[in-house]
DNA sequence: GACAGACGATGAACTACATTAGGAAATATG
DNA sequence: CATATTTCCTAATGTAGTTCATCGTCTGTC
């Protein structure tokens, strides 16, 4: 139960809990060791849970036509992964979960999830604003890939998601970006001899 | 009252709402007439309210740094339209929400969602669902950005959102895709000659 | 401690898409 | 119904970003 105290932390940052609520809240969640290179979600498997990050870090992809990798989502300490078009509708998914270092996780799913919803109104609002603040990212990423330019949404991503850039490696980066790793690297060529 | 069934009739496909909760739900919206080319939302002003099209067509949009105009959202008969982050956060908005026919909308402000979702766990269920749905849209969109050729957006886009392409004009649909109107009329007369 | 696989850098050739500029057709609007 | 204005098309030229191929370095791992 000691981990769990985490996620009801980290759910009182968004609504009011008490004490006999949070036994109920944490007790949907389980907790759950991965290795490094181990996969959570692949395609055509219904994402039946999502998970929240006590720590390590994950990385959620996609492949394209074309056999390239495009990172669809990145998840550190206190962010949550899943393939959530899968997850929400309960459908085959489309993309992979990996993690990307040894991770300890707490794990929900889909059914529990919807009793935790149906049997209290904060949790309900909990999850609400979960997925309104994932829609308000969604659309600024959204935003960002139409608006500007490769360098420009590096620029931003690093100042940002600075903790990102110390833990994922570059070509996880690139991917996010929606850029080749050798455009990273002319790009962060540039930057270094524009500094001196 | 007459205009506000519609409301509750859409609300009525995701969530059970009483006769008593539906005259609460409706009295929550206030039908407004906007004219074509009349602004909704612009940049810097906070997005207050968030608005149900009864009928007309709207268009959400954002201007880069270089003066180019950016589709963000296209709303139609049963599409919610605003800045979905300036909303949210109730913080000032980047993009412009305009009319491109003369409409009929039925407007919530931030302030009256709020109670709404605050009273019933009902009203809640509703609006977690229909932020659930917004995100997992959103998340396809970017999948499609990252992993698309500009065709390959297109063909998507006229066989997912046909009544779009014949109610929006192209330079719409093409900022919407990301992509310059030449480059779209470029595909279209492409698709034309290989049909032949 | 050597070998294999992962990661990043670099440069040259290529391509998907943008930019610019022009004009034609369709739609509003007085 | 006449004239703006908006929308759409075509074609030449430009460029941000990709592809491909090569090489050095670093990091496990038996």
């Amino acid at each position: 139960m000691d981990n769990k105290e985490a996620i009801v932390a980290y759910a009182r940052k968004t609504v009011p809990i008490t004490e006999l609520e949070a036994i109920e809240f944490a007790s949907a969640f389980k907790e759950i060791l991965v290795k490094k290179r181990q996969f959570l979600i692949q395609p055509n498997f219904t994402a039946k849970s999502r998970y929240f990050v006590l720590n390590g870090s994950l990385r959620a992809y996609v492949i394209g036509d074309d056999g390239q990798e495009h990172t669809i989502q990145l998840a550190l300490e206190e962010w949550w992964i899943s393939d959530y078009n899968s997850y929400i509708y309960q459908q085959p998914a489309s993309m992979f979960v990996v993690a990307l270092e040894d991770s300890r996780l707490l794990e929900i799913s889909y059914d529990d999830e919807s009793k935790l919803k149906a049997i209290n109104h904060q949790f309900e609002t909990f999850f609400r604003l979960l997925a309104e603040r994932t829609a308000a990212s969604m659309q600024r990423r959204l935003i960002s890939n139409l608006t500007k330019s490769a360098e420009e949404r590096y620029e931003l991503f690093i100042e940002r998601y600075a903790e990102f850039t110390r833990r994922f490696p570059q070509y996880v980066i690139a991917s996010y970006l929606g850029m080749t790793t050798e455009f990273l690297s002319k790009i962060r060529n540039k930057r270094v001899k524009q500094k001196s």
